[in-house]
DNA sequence: CTGTTAGCGCCTTCAG
DNA sequence: CTGAAGGCGCTAACAG
């Protein structure tokens, strides 16, 4: 291993020249600098990420805390994860990756034995155990998703009220006369994730302000037995209803519990997904929908986090940031008369 | 923060005494332990991770490079990241994540640093530059996926040829009289991960062996359109063709391309995909596939690499191991006679 | 502008 | 069975 000790040898400058070099926190000789910079390309010296952590009291590491185990909605995670790294690595940090079912001992561990600088909690539930200890502890965290109480930690998450807004809007602009929700599975309807019912508040208002039928089918077991059942109901009503989403997994059985029945999207009724485009894309017919837009909730949650880090960047104000979600129209709705 | 001198004086013992009683390393009477023990819980100790990373040389860490950004196979990964981060747990040890977009100099980052103490490399290419840089670090690295020339590094995969063998030798047994592969896009096959050839070739052997027709459609674009000219060509040559699809994004396309033409997927031919058991149940109707274990495929990984961070444990003498991938049968194959 | 020095918190050898 | 002491490699005062 080739310390900063056989740098300075090397350059002949003292070991702290070196370090200073290295972090720009005193100004240094043009010359002296230049010895170093090639000394420390001929060794190809890098500093030890240890031994400047116990140093510095900086790690460089951001811990995210990501929902593995049973029942994680583990579809749409990658997006997250990917943006957040690449977010990292954009300020010079890595990123350690903690599992949820470690539960709050995962958030003690990474604090408390000092693995990083901050965290990034996924996958918050309405009453999350872990708020109250993540508050409590002496790194910065930011929450993707909002908690009933978030305990003055600052959250990040989709806009989901303005979603079912924006999908229900749609759906009237459209000239449906009502609007059938085919929601969650049970399971997550208990875990309380609370962009359930977020996405329909927003849905129901609108569907009043725009006077259309509302009505919602819930829970839909997962796979195509349930999505029929849904369908068989969402049709009852008779009509030509618009069919809303809200689940990303039942998405895709419901395009094919529908076609199976002979119904045709988009001519005998509308369906709108809540899923990123990658999935909406990935059916056929390709299905309209409104997008979570997981890379901008992550790059803002990013981005406070690290104004979080600096003792100077002031932190937003606003607690609680709502990114807004965006509608693609596809081939499941017809277009807008 | 409180330190190991901290429990130390509370405990009434040397600051080496705490780190001996947490390491084990060394016999302690049952009476200072316990007093040890009792202080560490009253003080919530935690020892710090860099100071403990400076002093022992082990970061109790391991770095996992994952195939992010542009053009990456980021549809199956969840699975293997998520075993991966549970096998290290179980041993004690972090999983820092790189991607795979930093390439070599990822590499020698981790290694270079002393970021962690071994490294578990994905998405191989069949000639990828960043082996002969892998085999030159100071820490083990296993890879999961086989190059061409591993350079002395251990490899785990699925075993393609042997996945190509079973699919064919399931239509066989089905009573077809030809199989036909439709295949990968364009730029899988130009990137040369090889297990597209190593499928092929088991495919093509299984089907000489059984007397049978054997014939590719590739390449086959992404989407909707692909799929149904590719489905076009397969069913060029009449009769009832057993479909196999070793490319996970094109089964469901594939399979509704079949629907759409009024062709009953285990009436009308044979469709087996090779992808996971949750994308397999996804679709409507499920499909019969072979299994790609990607959660075998990295506890083995991870069985390795353990034993190559032991010195006592020794690694095995095998440096590729292929991990038999698993036919299950479902709704778009008929019963086997 | 540069060098010297005192730790950061823990592991581990050497003494007892 | 336990203590004392040195050092892991780096940062950041303090002293010129």
């Amino acid at each position: 291993m080739v310390t900063s000790r056989d740098v300075a040898r090397v350059a002949g400058v003292s070991q702290s020249t070196v370090s200073y070099v290295m972090s720009g926190r005193r100004s240094i000789s043009a010359e002296t600098r230049k010895r170093v910079l090639d000394a420390i390309e001929q060794l190809t010296y890098q500093p030890n990420a240890g031994a400047r952590a116990l140093a510095s009291q900086r790690t460089q590491v951001i811990g995210l805390v990501v929902p593995f185990g049973p029942g994680a909605d583990t579809a749409g995670l990658l997006p997250f994860i990917e943006t957040i790294a690449s977010c990292a690595r954009a300020e010079d940090h890595d990123v350690l990756l903690v599992t949820t079912d470690e539960g709050a001992a995962g958030l003690t561990r990474l604090a408390g034995r000092a693995l990083c600088d901050a965290i990034v909690l996924m996958d918050i539930e309405a009453d999350d155990a872990r708020i109250p200890v993540a508050a409590a502890l002496n790194v910065p965290v930011i929450l993707i998703g909002v908690p009933d109480d978030s305990a003055g930690l600052h959250c990040v998450d989709m806009d989901f009220a303005l979603a079912g807004t924006v999908a229900v809007d749609e759906v009237a602009a459209l000239g449906h006369d009502r609007v059938v929700l085919i929601g969650h599975a049970a399971d997550v309807i208990e875990r309380d994730i609370n962009f359930v019912r977020r996405f329909q508040r927003g849905a129901a208002a609108a569907a009043r302000r725009h006077g259309i039928g509302y009505s919602v089918v819930a829970p839909v077991p997962p796979g195509a037995a349930g999505a029929r059942d849904a369908v068989e109901r969402a049709l009852d009503g008779g009509g030509r209803p618009g069919v809303v989403v809200p689940n990303s997994q039942a998405v895709a059985p419901v395009l094919h519990a529908l076609v199976e029945r002979g119904v045709v999207p988009s001519r005998d009724v509308s369906l709108i997904g809540l899923c990123t485009d990658a999935a909406a894309e990935a059916t056929t017919p390709a299905v309209t929908n409104v997008s979570l837009e997981p890379r901008d909730v992550s790059r803002r949650a990013m981005e406070i986090l690290f104004r979080l880090l600096d003792r100077d960047g002031e932190p937003p104000a606003r607690l609680v940031e709502l990114i807004p979600p965006r509608l693609t129209r596809r081939d499941t709705t017809p277009p807008v008369p």
